[in-house]
Order: C-alpha cells, then sequence, then structure tokens
RNA sequence: GGGCCUGUAGCCUAGCCUGGAUAGGGCGAUAGCCUCCUAAGCUAUAGAUCGCGGGUUCGAAUCCCGCCAGGUCCGCCA
C-alpha cells in the first residue's frame, strides 16, 4: 500500500495526464511541489506553452476546469500559468495518522527489495586514533547505511583495513623497538591514544635515520609479499589502535559490520589475477618492468596520465589490491557505495576505470567529503593542531553537561543528567556534521559545533521530549483509542500531519540522491512545526474530549516520527531533558 | 600547467543534478512573549549585487562559456 502522500500525488498526476490526452496535448507533466499557501502540487504550463504556442495562462485554465474531483483532488486553482492542486485536509490528516498509528516504528520505511549494498566508510588507517578531519566519514557513512536499511536495502557496512600499508609499518617498527618510556603519555586511557606515540615518534626517527627507514621498508615488502610472520606483527600493532577506534565509533552510535584487510587479497592471489588481467588491456604499458594504464582516453589528465599497478620489482600496490577488493565486494552485493575523502577522487576514478577494463558490473558509487580544517590552517598531528574525534565528544557531552545542569540541575539525578548530557551531547555531534552537504568546506569552531540551539540536534530532541511530557501526562487518560480526526481544523495542526506525510518521501529522496543531510532539515522543520502547534494547540487543558484525542494522537504520532527520523541519523530521543 | 569540488546577508546553510511564482532556514543583532502541556521554545524587525563577466531561454542561484578566490589531487605512497 502507498503512503498518503504517495497516493495524492498518483491521482492527480493520471487525472492530469488524462486531461492531457482530452486535450490532445502530448506532454509529459511534472509536478512541482509550491510553497505551501499556493497549494500542495503544481502544473507549471509554460514548457507545454511553448511547445503548442499558447499562452501559459490559457492553457493552466484549460486545464483546472476539466480536472476532476477526486478523493485527494479538493481544489484547483489557477494563478498565472500555474494550476495549483489543493488536496483534501481531512483525508490527508486522517489517512496519515493512521498509517502512523499502524506502523509504529516502522512508519517511514520503505517496501524491502531483494539487494543488498555494501557501504564502505571510515576505513581509516589503524596507526592512531580518528581526528575531527575525517571524523565526516563514519558519520555519513553511518547515515548512508541506516537510511538505505530503511529505504528497504539489506545493508552491510565494511571497514577496508589497510593492514600492509606505510602507516601501519611505521607503527609495527615504533612498538617493536622504541621504549614505552620516551613515548609521551597520552590524556586518553585508550588503546588508540597510547599506540600514537610510537607512530608519531617512529615516523619522526625515520626521516632522520637512514638504517630505520629502511628497516620499515623491509616491513612494508614483507607483508606485500604477504609474509605471514611480518603480517601477524602488523597484526598484532594494529588491533588495539583498531579497539580504540572502534571504541570511539560505538560512543557516537555506529558500529561496524565487518573489517576487510587488504592482506586477504595478496594471500588469496586475487591481486595477481587483476594484474594477470590488466596486463592484456591495450591500454597497458611498461616503464622499466613497472606496468601501467594510460589512462589519457579517459578523460584523466594532468602531469601524469599513467596508473602504474605494479611497480618495477613486480609487487602491486595499494590501487591494484584496491581493485581486487571491489571485485570481490561487487561479488557480493548488487550495489557498492564509498565513502571518501575528496583525496581519493583520483584514485577512485582510476580503479573505476580498471574495474570497466575488467568488465567488472558492479562499480561503487563514491560520496566524496571535503575535510574539516581548522580556523588558521590545516590540522596536522605533527604541529599539534590536532583535534581528535574523541576530544571532541568529550567537549560536546561536557557542553551538554553544563547545560543539562542548569536547567535541571535541582530536578534530575546526577546519574540522569550523566545519562541525557550523553544523548544530547552525540546527538549534537553527528547532527553538525551530518546536516552539511558533504563536498562542502567545514572549517571547524568550537562556537559552532558547541551551540545547541537552532537548526541542532538537541532542538529536535526537545521537541521530542515535549511530545513526551504530554502523553506521560496523559497516561492514566483512555487517550488516543478511536480518536475522532476529523475534530483537527487548526492550521498548526495540519501544517505538522502535512509534513510528517512526507517522511516516506525524504527516506526515498535521501537514498535515490544518496543526500543524507535532507533527514536533517525534514526533522528541523518537523521540530519546527511541532512547536508551533505547541503554542497554538493546547493538549492537556482542551475541554473538548474528542479534540483533545485527536491532539493527543498528533503529538504521539509527532513522538514517532521524530523519533524515527533521529535514529537515521544515529541520534537518541530522550523522553526528558 | 591540468583535473575535480566549493563560493548564497556579519557568520553558517537549503535550493543547483531535473531552469519557473516573493531565494527558504539557522546563528548573531534589535524588540516582545513564562499565574497556561519543558523558554534548549515562540513572535516580530533589520540584514542578499545568489563570487565576477558574458551567453542560451518567455524565464537563470539553477544550464553553457570565460575569469577570480578557497579546498583537493596530479608518487613505481597509502
Amino acid at each position: 500500500m502507498d503512503y498518503p502522500l504517495t497516493e495524492a500525488r498518483k491521482e492527480i498526476k493520471t487525472n492530469l495526464k488524462n486531461v492531457l490526452i482530452q486535450l490532445e496535448y502530448k506532454f509529459e507533466p511534472k509536478l512541482e511541489i509550491p510553497s505551501e499557501e499556493l497549494g500542495d502540487f503544481s502544473f507549471p504550463c509554460f514548457t507545454l506553452a511553448s511547445l503548442i504556442r499558447k499562452s501559459p495562462k490559457d492553457i493552466a485554465e484549460e486545464i483546472a476546469t476539466r480536472i476532476k474531483k477526486g478523493k485527494w483532488i479538493n481544489k484547483v486553482k489557477t494563478i498565472g500559468g500555474y494550476v495549483n492542486f489543493f488536496i483534501d485536509k481531512q483525508i490527508l490528516i486522517t489517512s496519515t495518522l493512521k498509517s502512523i498509528y499502524n506502523k509504529k516504528e516502522d512508519y517511514g520505511n520503505l517496501k524491502k527489495i531483494n539487494e543488498k549494498v555494501i557501504i564502505e566508510h571510515t576505513s581509516a588507517n589503524p596507526n592512531g586514533p580518528l581526528h575531527v578531519g575525517r571524523a565526516r566519514n563514519p558519520i555519513i557513512g553511518d547515515t548512508l547505511v541506516r537510511i538505505f536499511k530503511a529505504a528497504g536495502f539489506d545493508v552491510e557496512s565494511q571497514f577496508y583495513l589497510d593492514d600492509m600499508g606505510k602507516q601501519v609499518a611505521i607503527l609495527t617498527w615504533g612498538l617493536g623497538n622504541l621504549n614505552s618510556k620516551d613515548i609521551p603519555i597520552s590524556k586518553y586511557n585508550k588503546s588508540d591514544h597510547k599506540s600514537v606515540g610510537f607512530y608519531q615518534i617512529a615516523n619522526k626517527l625515520m626521516k632522520d635515520d637512514e638504517k630505520i627507514s629502511k628497516e620499515i621498508s623491509n616491513i612494508i615488502k614483507k607483508s606485500e609479499n604477504g609474509e605471514l610472520k611480518t603480517l601477524k606483527l602488523a597484526h598484532k600493532a594494529y588491533t588495539p589502535v583498531l579497539k580504540g577506534i572502534n571504541k570511539s565509533l560505538q560512543r557516537i552510535n555506529i558500529t561496524i559490520d565487518r573489517y576487510i584487510p587488504e592482506s586477504d587479497f595478496v594471500k588469496n592471489k586475487s591481486v595477481e589475477f587483476v594484474v594477470e588481467k590488466l596486463k592484456k588491456s591495450k591500454y597497458c604499458g611498461n616503464e622499466n618492468g613497472g606496468l601501467y594504464l594510460d589512462l589519457e582516453s579517459f578523460g584523466i589528465h594532468g602531469r601524469n596520465t599513467k596508473f602504474f599497478f605494479t611497480r618495477s620489482d613486480g609487487t602491486t600496490l595499494y590501487a591494484t589490491r584496491d581493485i581486487a577488493y571491489h571485485i570481490w565486494k561487487g561479488k557480493h552485493a548488487d550495489k557498492l557505495i564509498n565513502v571518501l575523502g575528496e583525496d581519493h577522487k583520483l584514485e577512485s576514478k582510476q580503479v573505476e576505470i580498471a574495474l570497466n577494463l575488467l568488465d567488472v558490473k558492479s562499480i561503487p558509487k563514491p560520496i566524496f567529503y571535503a575535510f574539516v580544517s581548522m580556523a588558521g590552517g590545516k590540522m596536522s598531528t605533527r604541529h599539534g593542531r590536532v583535534v581528535y574525534l574523541d576530544d571532541l565528544i568529550e567537549e560536546c557531552v561536557k557542553r551538554a553537561y553544563e547545560e543539562v545542569k542548569t536547567r535541571k540541575g535541582l530536578e534530575f539525578s546526577e546519574a540522569k543528567m550523566k545519562e541525557i548530557s550523553e544523548i544530547i551531547g552525540i546527538g549534537a555531534l553527528r547532527y553538525n556534521i551530518i546536516k552539511v552537504q558533504p563536498e562542502k568546506d567545514i572549517v571547524f569552531k568550537w562556537e559552532d559545533a558547541l551551540n545547541f540551539e537552532g537548526n541542532a540536534a538537541p532542538f529536535i530532541q526537545y521537541a521530542h521530549a515535549r511530545a513526551c511530557g504530554i502523553l506521560s501526562k496523559m497516561e492514566k487518560n483512555k487517550g488516543i483509542k478511536d480518536p475522532d480526526l476529523f475534530s483537527l481544523k487548526h492550521d498548526s495542526e495540519f501544517n505538522l500531519v502535512k509534513k510528517l506525510a512526507e517522511f516516506p518521501i525524504i527516506i526515498d529522496d535521501a537514498s535515490k540522491g544518496f543526500k543524507p543531510h535532507i533527514i536533517a532539515t525534514f526533522l528541523f522543520d518537523i521540530a519546527s512545526r511541532f512547536n508551533q502547534f505547541y503554542r497554538d494547540c493546547h493538549v492537556i487543558s482542551e475541554k473538548n474530549i474528542e479534540l483533545k484525542k485527536a491532539r493527543l494522537s498528533l503529538v504521539n504520532s509527532t513522538r514517532i516520527v521524530l523519533k524515527n527520523g533521529l535514529y537515521l541519523l544515529g541520534i537518541m530521543a530522550p523522553e526528558e531533558m
């Protein structure tokens, strides 16, 4: 069964199409959503007008007079060259609230489809804790995971684990050769923070000492050759780091289904297979033994169009293994999504071309995000200009705690304040990152990150808590059983319901367009309209019992949509705050 | 030098793919609203050459071309 607004749109479109056929206009109409007061759906006649050489205004009127009223179509009005459709408010109210009441936490979700999607995200080098520069990655990734699940897909999240690269090699060397006395003490009692010092010092030493540099190169070489002993050492080195990263992710409600080590593709020889096949490509060239694809004819320009996939000594490169990984992924899913920093754009393109040359069907859809920088320059571990994800989490929660304490210090217990500030702080953090489209640069400022008012998660959580407040006060009354929904007549009520009705469409748009941020905007809108309703339409003090019940039902529906929506963003919905 | 992304009020941002009706919001500012369901809220006011210049179109923030600024990449690194 369709959701109410989808059904309404269908009816209007069918009706409109029929009228166009009647008038013998061959034209595929496109419906728009106008601003509220103009109507619910709108058909602009301008394009059609230029085709048949008639004035848009005349066409609009011609069409409007022929549109029949239906279950949904209540009124048709023309303004200039527009045909504006008004849908029946009562039908929308009753069908939407019933739909929410029936589906509950399932409301908004689209029909299950038998399609598997693998979303690769985070995939950070396991040499230290996650920092804010890349913090968009897990948040965008996890939000996409949740959105695609809601859109009916079978979703698996994957972390591609670079266990044989330079970064892990440096860490491995550091842990094997440095004395923990010489490592600066971390302020966090977390395994990733404890390890990163070894990496940093080793990194520094390597630059001045050729011997060390050579030893590290050796580690890399050995792991590339698939030498198990070295890979085991590396595994031992990065595992605690990964554990720490995982812990941070868990705290912001992110779990990764599967970690895929890069070395797997060396061990199972699938990289060799990739090399063998690419060798046969007509774009393959050889430079002193190193093999490359010439990508000039694929629109790759710049100083160097050569995409090397082996070194002169025959060993493979990161990108080669990435190709093997993607071939493997493609066999296990119908759709692939990769969340990547914008620095991976070229590499991603190269892999895509290679996959095409290898006749691989499933080409990944990359979602690129711009880095988070700090006011005054780039983030850099060396210059101490780094803010870790853990720093950000701590600061957000701490600030949330202060807010909770000033507001509810007398009312809530210490434990409750702690619990709520965790929910609010984490929510604010995730929301702040997801509300902006990924490709936009973000300059990190504490004032912005810690602002809990306006377009921020606490605003939405607050609306949810308010709704819960009303419901809990009314619990003793019989409540929502068989409310007469026709008694909802106030504009604020209708405006809210109309927005609630859009939820499934928003999920559809967000998944089809890979746009997690529109969920955030939508929820802000709901919360905003709920606050207006809250102002205009009192529930508890309402004397008319039928109206009171109907409003209660609306409050409960709003609560459900807010909760479901926040869930998509990985944000908890507190019942009080 | 070349490729890709971004440029919307003091600050942040939606809309751009798929051109359409007065460019939506938020922060900050100013002025109001708690004997009434949580004021992390609500209402109002001020604030925009949609980076700049051309073009296409009945119509351009949106499409095309050129330029400017910022980010990012152009390793037999990962």
